[in-house]
DNA sequence: ATTTGTAATCGTAACGTTACGATTTCATCT
DNA sequence: AGATGAAATCGTAACGTTACGATTACAAAT
């Protein structure tokens, strides 16, 4: 409703005199600044967010995309803290934030490249990165301001926020080891994704350090849900060489994990060594003995939008890189 | 980059002709119309969000008021299905969505407000409605559209999605009846909180019938954390007439709950019956006796947003007052 | 030849804001 | 008294879009 207009006829000023006096423009009198303030106040004015984002540019909003796999099953469980970490952020930087999410279905370039156009956001966090991934190329191009969470393995300089993956499962393998296991099994997701090989690797570190050549058979891939972590975990069990360690890719790997441990009536650290990335606390809180990796995910949801709004303020600043590391508490 | 009047000298039309074109006005040649699609195509042009919402007063954006009570902690799980329902069904609505994320510092009748004055969203969806919730009033007498997950006890007819939360609480308690149990522990979030509130009727209601007087020791209030739910049935087991029947609020309370079970050597399903609310299907994968409501809360999502979009469009419409029913299955 | 009618297109204004240059006011200096 | 300069305020244009009334072109009817 209450508009500048209003609040100009009202005090009998300008538009341009009350749109500087609200923003303590030198060029007013700091009497006429107070009165203009004071009806502001009264009235509740508000900028209008499209007049001003029409005007300067800037829309004040910034975009995380999100790849939700839902349709029949729960995304990740980490996006809660990561999406908390980031809205908190962003709202205390003075943006609002919108999630966009995509479905598989949904082409990721194109995603990204609407958002682009409609030139309705000031700043884009694009997620679950794959190997070359084209719209770190996209966005450098465009100039639009926009960090990853996550890594991609070109070679060009960008703004990311990632966990260090290949520590983790480094030392998630380790960990294993220490407990005497020589089969380990590892989750991941798709190999494409960036992250899943990181963990690959850390995994492929540890393994080759101790010696140990790698069973392809023990490496389960599309571990998105408990139901597929459960099935693959359990086929892995039956077979005539079971593993005697896991390291898990999330919660929802874990409890499927756990689920078909249990139906076979097997226990969790003592017959099969379990290591697990926990982003809500939910593994100290299970009846089973597990090593956790702890990821502060709103951290990471925190960091984005800052490293995000220093793009913005200053688009040609040194990009900033940063790995967050796993903590390590093992089964008590 | 690309705007109607780049589009327009290149073709030697007007502005306004191209914008009719791009919406198949009935004014436009059909010729025309062709050419002008075929341009916007090639230039890839996107109207610009800002200009049109400032023309026409439609902003193409829902916000969510979600409260975050993190700091230190994990909010509810469910509102991740919640999240993903919403942003989906919105952006096949031709909407985004905001997430504006409040923490239990914030006044929600402020928070409201702000997003009404900056006339930067076309409806809200609020939730974790409280007594007598002062929102619903402030929105109806701004005609701002909206949609309440969750319902308050206001003699007002509003547009909400709520969780049958008296009668998932009602049928939850007469499943632990059936079990035998009569000292039954209740977990709810804060008194002034709707559900909660909901909840606590359908446990008195099922108490009531039963014949068995209620003992407010055993209502648990807070029930926000794995620990404060392990801590308060902890406590309670410790004494000297402790339950034998427990319903959860969420997973969260859930796994709390188990957790002080396990320290005591406790068997979920023989020592103590349990029944929870689940929507991440999380219960089910866990080794141990559970009984679930499983509520489908990205329905919910999809629904709040179904209908706050009927609201957009016609304000003056019936208001749709939805009730989601819980799906019960028994601890196999 | 002039009018009428219709189809197609155009020009202008407006949404609310901000940027920029212009204008007014008034005290101070010569 | 007249010029100078600073301080305060104003007016206009523009961002990209859409709505509305006006205008043009041209065929058909008088």
């Amino acid at each position: 409703m209450a508009n500048l207009k209003q609040i100009a006829a009202e005090l009998s000023l300008s538009v341009t005199t009350v749109s500087r006096a609200l923003k303590d423009g030198p060029e007013v009198q700091p009497s006429t600044i107070a009165r203009v303030k004071e009806v502001a106040k009264r009235v509740g004015y508000v900028p209008d967010h499209h007049g001003r984002a029409l005007k300067t540019g800037r829309t004040l909003t910034l975009t995380a995309v999100l790849p939700m796999e839902t349709r029949d099953h729960l995304s990740d469980l980490l996006k809660l803290p990561l999406i908390e970490g980031m809205t908190l952020a962003a709202r205390q930087a003075g943006y609002s934030l919108s999630i966009y999410s995509t479905t598989p279905d949904d082409d990721p370039v194109e995603s990204v490249q609407r958002q682009l156009q409609a030139r309705s956001t000031d700043g884009l966090i694009i997620t679950r990165l794959v190997s070359a991934d084209p719209r770190v190329k996209l966005l450098l191009d465009q100039r639009m301001p926009f960090v990853a969470f996550g890594r991609t393995d070109l070679d060009i300089a960008y703004p990311y926020v990632d966990v260090d993956n290949e520590q983790i499962a480094y030392e998630a393998t380790r960990r294993l080891m220490d407990k005497g296991c020589r089969r380990i099994a590892l989750q991941l997701l798709v190999p494409e994704d960036q992250a899943s090989a990181m963990r690959l690797s850390g995994y492929g570190r540890a393994m080759a350090e101790a010696g140990i050549p790698i069973d392809q058979s023990l490496i389960g891939h599309g571990m998105f849900t408990m139901e597929s972590s459960a099935g693959w975990f359990d086929h892995l069990l039956a077979s005539s060489d079971p593993p005697t360690g896991l390291a898990c890719a999330n919660e929802l790997g874990l409890l499927g994990a756990l689920h078909a441990l249990g139906r076979r009536g097997l226990v969790p650290g003592s017959d099969v060594h379990i290591v697990t990335r926990d982003s809500t606390r939910l593994a100290r809180f299970l009846p089973a003995k597990i090593g956790v990796h702890f990821v502060d995910m709103a951290a990471v949801g925190r960091k984005l939008i800052e490293v995000l709004e220093s793009r913005i303020i200053n688009p040609l600043g040194p990009v900033a890189a940063i790995l967050v590391q796993g903590r390590f508490e093992p089964a008590e």
